[in-house]
DNA sequence: GTATTATTTCGGTAGGAACTGAAATAACTG
DNA sequence: CAGTTATTTCAGTTCCTACCGAAATAATAC
């Protein structure tokens, strides 16, 4: 079994992907390959194709498998445990961010809450800095609202609500609202450095 | 000058954050400082706060205002250079997001783009392949025109979007298109490990 | 039961990103 | 102009993550 040019570039592009978001090269990887390959491979299969060690492999497939985007599959006849990817991008997507949501909006959530509490009883210099964080709770609490809703939607609904943003755009562009052009009040500012 | 304990703890917490989203400790600690500072920093008030060299400050700024999120201003009758962060955290959200589609989502279409062509003239076990590779250059050129209709938003017309993901959710809601419940098809398969 | 094969765990290591301090450069002052 | 202060660059170091290989464990077969 070889793995075709177009895979390995992709492969390899993904592990770089996953790089830049905080995620494991070799992880990535393995994801990529998975996800592209027509049936289950094995651990074995994994190890050779990427060339990593075996034991790498294990612990990628185990993240994968704690993330939800890649599941065991048995083959019968086949003491060997396989691996199979979600197929779904939407699907895979949506996994992934629910993992992150757990992981890491919802705890910062609660540090949010937790320091604008404890910002109550400050000085004024420390009212700018509680009023920072209340605004920063704020978007992250909306953020995972919206998320929490998207989550519900099945991959054709989801489709819809992605386009439905190019109509939104055109309803309440900001060309419509900031007669000044495409550069909005905030950016603006930021012309001279 | 001293940090209070709150803001203490959204910069360690922030820098945390930023890591897992793969951006630098430092980087995410010099932002969430200057987001949450009533006045503009100096490079060696950030230095002295958060307690890294100076020159790690330096580059930690420069990146920041790479990508647009912190401005440099200048005090009148002090030479020294002064950094102040995005207030907005709506506009700070946009501003990230164009620069990782620029940085991440373009290339990663090129290189799909690439895959795709290259995997024409397969076989047929490189067909399955191809198809997958087309779904995902599909779900992130989605993404890619989703994201550049919300760039063009205001921050109170992005608020309206993003609280519309709620009425778009009840409207396409999948518990009305799946009657199974909560779980759905892809997920289902993934029941048994 | 023992033998064989598959898988995971774990201690040690290598590689790389982040960080520092010193030196170079730039910006300003009188 | 020399002198002073601010800033950046860069070579070396430190530290941490990812990784490997060996050993332990688990699963299956005979």
């Amino acid at each position: 079994m070889e793995l075709t040019k177009a895979a390995q570039k992709f492969v390899l592009h993904w592990g770089e992907m996953g790089q830049a978001w905080g995620i494991n090269r070799t992880m990535a990887q393995v994801h990529a390959l998975l996800f592209v390959s027509p049936e289950a491979l094995d651990a074995e299969d994994i190890s050779r194709l990427l060339d990593v060690s075996r034991s790498n492999v294990s612990t990628s497939l185990r993240e994968l498998i704690t993330w939800g985007v890649v599941k065991r599959v048995h083959i019968i006849g086949d003491r060997r445990d396989r691996f199979e990817a979600l197929k779904d991008v939407m699907e895979t997507f949506r996994v992934i961010m629910a993992e992150r949501k757990r992981r890491e909006m919802d705890p910062t959530i609660a540090l949010l809450e937790h320091c604008v509490a404890e910002a109550k009883d400050g000085g004024s210099p420390e009212d700018y800095t509680r009023e920072q964080l209340e605004k920063m709770l704020e978007f992250v609490r909306m953020v995972t609202v919206w998320y929490s809703q998207i989550d519900r939607l099945s991959t054709p609904a989801l489709q819809k609500l992605f386009r439905g943003g190019a109509k939104l755009a055109t309803m309440f562009g900001r060309g419509t609202q900031d007669d000044a052009g495409p550069v909005t009040k905030d950016s603006a500012a930021y012309g001279s450095s």
